[in-house]
DNA sequence: AAAATGTTATATGATCGCTATAACAGATAT
DNA sequence: ATATCTGTTATAGCGATCATATAACATTTT
C-alpha cells in the first residue's frame, strides 16, 4: 500500500510515497522523502512543512510518527522546528561534517561494490548520473 | 564493549571488531566486517570462514546471529556455503545489478550532500579516498 | 473565545534482534 | 566404527524498537 499526498502548506504540490509493506521504518521514509524533495528542487529553504496533525492525516499514519520524522530532520539539520512557522526548512551546513558523514555511511557500499569488481570510474559515473537525476527532477518524475 | 578476533581458518589474521553497544545489529557489524575483509585484500576468493559455531565462541555471540550473517553474505553473492569446506567466498559478479544496488543505496546519502551544498566533485574525492583506503589498507590498519 | 499548534506522557500490540536449547543428517577424524 | 564437527531447522523466551491510541498542557493563530 502506498500512500501518495502533497506536501507543504502552500499548495506546492510535492508527491510523498509511503510504502506500508516496506521494511523501513515509516518515519525514515518520511525523512529521506523529504530530503529528496529538497535535494531534487522541490523544497526550498524557508518552506514550511504541514503540521504533524495535517501531514498525519493526509498519509493516513500516526501523529507521532510524522514528529520523529520531523525530530530527526532536525537533528540532522534539515529544518527548524517553531511554535509559530511550524518546520521550517533551515539548511544548517558544516561540510566538513557533512563529509565525514557521508563518507560513514558509503564506506560498507563502496565495499560491496570493491568485492564485485566495480571500479572507481564507474562509481564516479553513477555519482554524475545521481546529481544528474536530482537536478532535472521534473523532466523524468521518478 | 567490542570483541576482536581473528577470522579465516587457515590462520590468516583478520582482525574483527564487534561493537556490542552498537545500534547496528550485530549479524550487520559482522556481514560488513567480512565484505570490508574481502574488498580490502585480507580474504580472498576461495578462503574458507570459520564455522558459525567457532566465530561464535570467538566473538561470544550466539551460534544464530553468525549463521545468519552467513545467509546474507550467501544471499548477496559473497560467500557459498558447503556442508564439507563451510562458508567459502565466492564473489557473484552481476556488474549491471550490483550498480543498480548501489543506486538504491547511496542516493539518499548524496541527497543529504546535495542539501548541504556538496559538489559531485567533492563526492568523487571522497569516492577516491576510500578506495585509496581499501588499496592501502595494511599501512594505515583501520 | 475557539481552534490549531508543538510537546510530553503513558499504554498496547507487532515485529525484530539475540539468545538458549534441542534435534537431525552428512562429513571428518581418531 | 565410534566420536566429533559440520550446516540446518525448530521452538521458545526476553528486550528493544516501531507504530498506534489517548490524553493533557501551554502557546499561537483565527
Amino acid at each position: 500500500m502506498i500512500a501518495i499526498t502533497d506536501i507543504t502548506k502552500d499548495g506546492v504540490t510535492m508527491v510523498l510515497r509511503i510504502d506500508f509493506n516496506s521494511d523501513e521504518a515509516l518515519y525514515m521514509q518520511l525523512r529521506n522523502q523529504i530530503i529528496l524533495g529538497i535535494a531534487t528542487g522541490r523544497i526550498h529553504e524557508g518552506d514550511s512543512l504541514p503540521s504533524v496533525r495535517q501531514l498525519a492525516e493526509y498519509v493516513s499514519i500516526n501523529m507521532h510518527t510524522v514528529n520523529k520524522a520531523y525530530s530527526v530532520l532536525r537533528e540532522e539539520g534539515f529544518v527548524k522546528l517553531d511554535r509559530r512557522k511550524g518546520a521550517v526548512v533551515s539548511l544548517e551546513t558544516n561540510k566538513q561534517r557533512v563529509l565525514e558523514e557521508m563518507k560513514r555511511e558509503i564506506a560498507v557500499d563502496l565495499a560491496k561494490g570493491v568485492c564485485k569488481g566495480i571500479q572507481k570510474e564507474e562509481v564516479h559515473r553513477l555519482v554524475d548520473e545521481i546529481y544528474e537525476l536530482f537536478a532535472n527532477w521534473e523532466e523524468s518524475e521518478e
